[in-house]
RNA sequence: GGAGAGAUGGCAGAGUGGUCGAUUGCGGCGGUCUUGAAAACCGUUGAGUGUAACAGCUCCGGGGGUUCGAAUCCCUCUCUCUCCGCCA
């Protein structure tokens, strides 16, 4: 979340600002504004009670040393006062931190400058394009091609389970932990430390990066136990140092996990659910970096150099997109979706996310560092996908497609599958 | 699932009602010494809030209670460890 301290001090800005992301902030600023106010007021009467209440525990210690036992009663019967005061006191401040975080939870990020604004995706700009999208009249989308080489099976997934959860069997299955170890294998070259991270979430976890209390309905959830099935490896991977104060030379923090992804993908029933295209369960890779607040932007360009050659390693048709202040997410100041052209939909699929979020994260997972001479401050967290793994399988097999049913293994990925055709 | 033990500063580990934000050791940082390093010695070393700077206030797993006063006593929750059972 925004800090108390920033918005204090720019409150303007804050409301400038989050109008890029069509969030009108005036008056959530104003109520966060009064209420601090009124709660520093409270906590000053506050504090002077409780030092006469030391105070005078103090002398009544003495008192009782040196025997003197009425004297000693007087300071107490000042006491039993400034407890009722005390109790109405600091019931009123909880109720006015309670209200106080409350509301600014509620703030989305600040996007950066360079965020365009605008409505939904439509208004996302293209940054960069790759690759060769013209498309053959032999291609024929993914589920068609897969099926024709027993590589997915989705009805049996739905039996098992339900919609959004096929199943990858044969050459499917083994494409699919080819690119999973491509992908963690170029993560490593590029100095990313492979972590394998649980699966399942706290209730603290999830606040922390911002999936609560703002995507509550997205994420599957176990109630028995209060944890939640992780959206993206992104919430234990940047949890890992949820209250940590870092040495500066501890930067950059750059770790990559695969997980399995579970998102609920409520009221999107219907529309760009065909095949791959959405699942409620799905692989990724993934990589986050924690670095020193004057680096994030660089190393946000470093993070978009890498999913870049990924693609291109595989040969994958893609554009960069900058997300306008529509699409972007609550928690992100600055996001990049990286999509591939599936050349048998004749569609873009978004296939990574990068983002920097500034210190939204680490003010929320009390994650700082240190730094030579002064005082512990924020960190930047940043994370990327790289690469989510069934919309490039989807873009894999129908732009690999031969016309007379065949799918090319990228070069790449030859080794990893041991042969160059399916 | 059953039984027991425990949760204190970066780590280890004292502290069972008063001057304890907390002995001590290790680690870290600074210094003396040294050509340099090590060793030794000396000093320093938590976070938050607050202030112009002090002061003040809060924090010994979370919450509640007893007391003039709680790291210390009571209740409760959570978590960790050990043993038994079950099990990939």
């Amino acid at each position: 979340m925004i800090t108390l301290n920033f918005l204090k001090e720019h409150p303007q800005e804050v409301i400038d600002r989050l109008k890029v992301k069509n969030f009108d902030a005036e008056q959530y600023v104003e109520i966060i504004l009064a209420i601090d106010t009124q709660r520093r007021d409270i906590q000053k009467r506050l504090d002077n009670n409780l030092a006469r209440q030391n105070q005078i525990a103090k002398q009544i210690g003495q008192l009782f040393k040196s025997g003197n036992v009425a004297e000693a009663q007087a300071l107490k019967d000042e006491t039993s006062e400034l407890k009722v005061a005390e109790k109405n006191m600091s019931a009123e401040l909880s109720e006015k931190e309670r209200e106080l975080n409350n509301t600014l939870v509620l703030l989305p990020n600040l996007p950066h400058s360079s965020v365009p604004k605008g409505k939904s995706a439509d208004d996302n700009e293209i940054v960069y394009s790759w690759g060769d999208t013209s498309v053959q009249s032999f291609m024929k989308p993914h589920w068609d091609v897969a099926a024709d080489l027993k590589m997915l099976d989705f009805e049996t997934g739905v039996k098992i389970t339900g919609a959004g959860f096929p199943i990858y069997i044969n050459k499917g299955a083994k494409l699919q932990r080819a690119l999973i170890n491509f992908f963690l294998d170029k993560a490593a070259q590029a100095g990313y430390n492979e972590v394998q991270v649980p699966y399942m979430v706290n209730e603290d976890s999830a606040y922390a990066t911002g999936q609560l209390p703002d995507k509550e309905g997205q994420m599957y959830y176990v109630k028995e136990d209060n944890f939640y099935l992780i959206p993206t490896a992104e919430v234990p991977l940047t949890n890992i140092y949820r209250n940590v104060i870092l040495k500066e030379s501890d930067f950059p923090i750059k770790q990559c996990a695969y997980s399995a992804c579970f998102r609920r993908e409520a009221g999107s029933y219907g529309k760009d659910v065909r095949g791959l295209n959405r699942l409620h369960q799905f692989d990724k890779v993934e990589i986050v970096q924690i670095v020193h607040p004057e680096k994030s932007y660089e190393v946000l360009e470093e993070m978009k150099a890498h999913v870049k050659n990924l693609l291109e390693e595989l040969g994958l048709p893609y554009r960069i997109v900058r997300l306008c202040g529509g699409d972007i997410s609550f928690t992100s100041a600055l996001t990049f979706d990286f999509e591939v052209f599936s050349k048998g939909q004749q569609k873009w699929l978004e296939v990574s996310s990068v983002s920097n979020f500034e210190s939204f994260q680490a003010n929320r997972m009390k994650l700082r560092f240190k730094s030579e001479n002064g005082k512990p401050q924020l960190a930047h967290t940043l994370n990327g996908s790289a690469l989510a793994l069934p919309r490039i399988m989807a873009a894999l097999i129908e732009d690999c497609q031969t016309e007379d049913g065949h799918i090319i293994i990228p070069k790449v990925l030859q080794a990893y599958m041991a042969c160059d055709l399916i």
